[in-house]
This record gives C-alpha cells, structure tokens and sequence, in this order.
DNA sequence: GCTTACAACTAAATGGTTTTAGTAAAAACA
DNA sequence: TGTTTTTACTAAAACCATTTAGTTGTAAGC
C-alpha cells in the first residue's frame, strides 16, 4: 500500500498544525494566503496524495460502487462495462467488478463481500438463477441505494435499465414477415428472465398482429448456461424444426449465442442462408458484420445501458430521498444485413 | 456506505470492552469460551461486518489490485480479466479495473488514481502509446509490486507474464507452409509493441527456417486503434497485396481485429477462401468456428494468463522481498479450421 | 503464607483525514 | 481607550479495527 507522505508530515516539516495543512489543500477561506501557497508547494514537491481508507473511513463513503454481472467475457457485457466505466470514472467512481457465473449463491456471496467492503451502491444484472431478491432488498432496507440493469425484475422496486426487449423482438418478427416469411421459428433461453421472456412475448405479438397463427412446434427453448450440451440441445432443436411438415422459413434467434450457433449449424447442414432460411438474431457481436452471410440483428445499445445505470445509481447515491424509481426501456435498431433479405 | 454496527456498539451492548470484542472475534486465546459465544452471538444476529476502510487504515493493507488495461471491450482482454478476476475473488482481493483506451496520459492517470486510492498492487497491460515507463518504475520504488502481461516491454524489471507470440507466429507461419502455401503475407499492427513485433520477428523466422525469401512488399501494418480509418486502410493493403505481381496465397494475421476484417474484405471482393487465398489469424474470438469459412487460430491461453498474472503479483504482495524476476511466456495453440486447408 | 503463573479482561495508542470548537492577535469601530 | 469583528491559525474529537502494554483476580507451586 502506499507509503505517501501525510497531511502530519507536511504539518512538522513547515511547522503547522495538521488542521491547517488541510484545510490549506481544499482552498479553506480559514487559511491565508501565503500559508496556502506554501502547503500547496510543498505537497506538490512530495507528491502527497490524500490517503483513501482515512478519507473514507472519515466520510463513511468509499467513492465505490459494486457491479456485479453473470460474466465479464461476454461482448455485449463488456461493452455495458464499458459504459459504466466511462461513467464513474469522469466523477471519480471506483468500479468493483465481480462475477455471478450465473449461480444464485455465487450472487448472493458477492453482494456481501461487496456491502463488507464498503460500497457506496450496487449495480447489478442479476443471474439467471435468481428468483428470491431478498439479499438485494435487505441492502436496499440497510440504506444502500441498488441499481438493476439489463436483466429486470418486478420483484425489486428500483431504478431499472435496460433495452425494450418486446419491441426488439416485435420488430425483428416484422421485419421478417415484411420480406415475405410466414413460417417463423423461434429459439429463445429457457429462463424465466425478463430478457428472455419479453422477448418471446415480442415474438408472439408481431404474429399475431399479422394474423399468422402462432404454432408452438415453431419455439425451442435451450439451455445456453451450459457449454458442454448447447451445442447438441441445438442440433436436436433444428432438426425437428426442419423436420416439421410445415417447415420454417425464418428463424429469430434471441440471443447472441444461439444466433451464431445457429447460424454455424444451419451452414453445416447445407442450408443456404436467406435461401433456404433465413435468420435474424437479438445480438451486440460486432461480428455480425463479418459472418458469412453477414447476421441481420436486433442491435442493444449496450454502452448507453451501462452508461445510464452508472448515471442512475450516482444520482441515487446523491441525493438518497427516496424519489420515485425509474424504468427506462431504451430502444433497439434493427441491423438489416443478408442473412434476412426478402425472400422474392 | 455501510451503516452497520462496529466493534463498539457490541461492547456496550455486552458491557465489555472494544479490545475483548475484536479479540472474541478473532477467535484469540485470551478471551474466555463464555465471552466469546456471547460475542460471536451477538455479532452474528445483528450482521455484524468489520469495517473496510477501517482495517485498511489500520493494517495499511486495502486487499485491493488495481488492474489497467486497454480497454474492457474485447474478447480477448475480458478473458484474461476473467483469469485475474478468479484468482483474486477466490483469495478475497478485490479488483479495480482501469482502462486506458490505448492513451498514454489516461494511463498513466489511471496509475495515480489507483495509487492515491491504496491498491497494494498493479497489474498491466500498458498502452501501445507507452514507450516510458517511469510511472511505474516510480512505483515500484515507492514500493508497490506492478506485473506486466498480454503487454510486455524491457524498460521494467518485474514478473511477466504473456504468451510466446514469437513461437506462435512462427508455428502458424510453418503450418501454411507446410499446407502447401509458399507466398504467405503477413498484416500486422504498426506498433512497438511486442506482441506485434514478436509475431512479426516469428513469422520472418519460419520463412528463413524454409528457405523462403523474405519479401517487404508481402508485410503491411495497418492502425488498428483508429476504427473510422482502418477499413479503408486495410482495403487497400489488401489490394496492394493482390495487385502484386508474386501474388500471395496466404495471409497470416496479427490481431483478432485484422483477422476478422480481413475475412469479411476478402468474401466482398469474391476471392474464396481457402481456394484462392488462405487464411490463418491470432486471435482469441470464439467466433473463428462460426465464422464461413471457420478461420483457423494461434488460440492464445487468455484465461490463464491472467490467472498466472494475478498469482504472480499477489505472491509479490505476500513476500515483497525482491525475488528474482520470471518472465513467464505461455503456449499457444495451433488451431486448425478451414480457412488454413491444404492447396493441394 | 508468599510468590509465580495464568486466565480474562481493559485502556489507550495507532493509522490519516476532516471538522467542530476554540484561541490569539490584529484590524475595525465607537 | 475599550470593545467588537475579522483573520489566521490550532487542539482535539470522530471515523473503526487492531494491537501493545498493561491490570485485575484466581489458581498453582514451594
């Protein structure tokens, strides 16, 4: 840790008081001029630093926000970091970033190292194992503002961030049965959240507002937290969609893993894509762009998501009255590309 | 921040003292079982936490790392954070990332914020900009362990910890050859560092080990850090190199940037890969396999190099006697897909 | 019975900063 | 001249956990 000299040390070497050397450092009217000048030289001379852990215990504020997300290695993650970052670290914001790996007990284990060491507020995207939040309540409850973003949920009343899920994937149906697809499958995560099911309910809404029947064979739900049997989970999942009588000719792949797979699955079976299928994925890869056809998605501001949470917990953090929470559902921007090109 | 109960409150609580309390916490032996149950009781039911900062200053130890790195949004990077992230959590440390954006002076603001903010130790990944590394070897003489990976350099002495980027250019320089291909550019990241000299000095070398004429006209650097520029700059590397009159048949790539624009440019262009031109990168995506066709790698180990790099610095914490210096150059993997395939 | 040892505790200092309450001297005012 | 105000500073408390150097009271040893 770092052995910088003191506010005490300046004090002896220019024979004042500790007080007065402080205040000389924040501009203190207290403090005349000359004195000012001569701190204020010295402490530049030696480098002095203010000693965090003092200044923090004093305040009882750490200047630290706790962030904890499923997995860093993750693009579209990353770059919601990134937003968060940039945020907090113009106001002088620490970031404490630390990983669920998706495991409720994991989340949980993290919000008290986190409360332990001292956060001034927590954002957070909760695992897809959480159903209880009641660890994030009880911070909430012991004064610690809580800030959800990009997984939602009703169960915490909050300031809440994140993409309109439903209108993306409302869009991206539309977008494909305005270039002439009808039969559209859907592969969605089996979770309960909201990312997830908002999506589907998109998905729905779109063809029903389009007089398409909806047909539950079109719909698979995979596990895509488990690695190991995605990939066969998937393979299974198309074959019996392209083995239905009334075959899709479209596909909605709602997220960025299942969209890529699927792509790569769809190519090794011989299928031509828009030809044969087409596809549109839910999705912040920037390799969209370089795939082969390249991926029409559904893009996620992510950077803004990460940006506005950041923005939502500081202000609560300021001012800590109670003022009625936000939602806010940022838009999505359909990316059209080749692999969703009209089918005529 | 954390409003909870201290030390104090427990000892007035049970009528005891401070220092008996921290003792029974502590499980010491010169506090009676009674006591001690009483105290462990108490603390337990009313969620008592010790105090951060409070301990921090006292022990003029934070159990924090600061860790700077080019930026958060990369695959490649969110790995290795992956890596440091696991070690660190699993040793109760926390980590506070910092990202430099490839500038020089936000590093090395970034350097005095952590500094001033009491990490007891840094890892880093120095910017393609830095070329003087006195803020760090300044605080290495204040005394604060600093490790290097991804990013190595000679101007500091300390562990570090990377992959063998000479060997690996050099294995996938050798496994073109070897496929057949003879006239093998190489596109490149026109900097000083040594990840990309290394690979540069690798790819020289398998091409002398074969007796295959260097050719300057097959090697272009381009700017990958200037997103607006690169696509052009990049396009017309490519056409330099196809309008030659020795025409390469392979292209060996530096980064995962150049890998993965280099396949989209040559698909737009309509040469087939591998047919008309091969194609091996150096790259850490996990969309090589999806990508058509599936881009053959030099897989650098990401997770354990920030793993190997966070061990490295916290043993440097532990037993801050100066033991002699590692440099630790991991692996790589040669990774075989389609683009890469025999000419013959 | 007296010393020694031990068990079970406590007072107080430490770390570095900020802030409240206060002091001394000089300047302003009457 | 005497009082008030202002200026320029200082002492000390507070934040909270840890640790050193004790202080009790009791049991063991001879």
């Amino acid at each position: 840790m770092n052995n910088n000299i003191t506010l005490s040390d300046i004090a002896k070497a220019l024979n004042l008081s500790v007080s007065t050397v402080s205040r000389a450092l924040t501009d203190s009217y207290q403090i005349g001029d000359e004195t000012k000048q001569k701190v204020l030289a010295y402490a530049k001379e030696h480098h002095y630093v203010p000693n965090r852990m003092a200044r923090s215990l004093r305040e009882g504020k750490s200047r630290s926000i706790g962030v904890i997300v499923c997995s860093i290695d993750n693009s579209f993650m990353a770059q919601m970091l990134d937003g968060i970052d940039r945020y907090c670290s113009e106001r002088d914001y620490q970031i404490i970033i630390m990983q669920s790996k998706e495991l409720y007990e994991q989340e949980k284990a993290n919000v008290s190292l986190l409360y332990a060491g001292g956060i001034d507020g927590l954002l957070i995207s909760p695992s897809y194992q959480t159903t209880d939040f009641s660890h994030l309540t009880n911070l909430q409850q012991a004064g610690l503002p809580v800030v959800l973003f990009d997984r939602l949920s009703n169960h915490i009343e909050t300031h809440k961030v994140a993409v309109d899920n439903f209108k993306g994937a409302y869009e991206a149906t539309v977008h494909l049965i305005n270039n002439g697809y009808r039969a559209i499958a859907h592969l969605n995560w089996n979770t309960q959240l909201s990312v997830a099911t908002e999506r589907f309910k998109g998905y729905q809404k779109a063809l029903e507002d389009f007089g398409i029947a909806f047909n539950p064979d079109w719909v698979k739900f995979c596990d895509t937290t488990n690695a190991a049997t995605l990939d066969e989970e998937l393979a299974t999942a198309l074959q019996e969609l392209m083995a239905l009588k009334q075959r899709p000719q479209a596909i909605f792949t709602a997220t960025d893993l299942l969209s890529t797979k699927c792509l790569a699955h769809l190519h090794q079976s011989g299928l031509r894509i828009p030809d044969d299928i087409a596809l549109i994925g839910f999705s912040n890869t920037d390799l969209a762009e370089v795939l082969n056809p390249s991926l029409s998605t559904i893009h996620q501001p992510s950077f803004e998501i990460g940006r506005l949470a950041a923005q939502q917990l500081l202000t609560l953090i300021a001012d800590n009255n109670t003022q009625p929470f936000e939602t806010i559902l940022l838009p999505t921007k359909l990316q059209v590309r080749e692999s969703s090109q009209a089918k005529f």
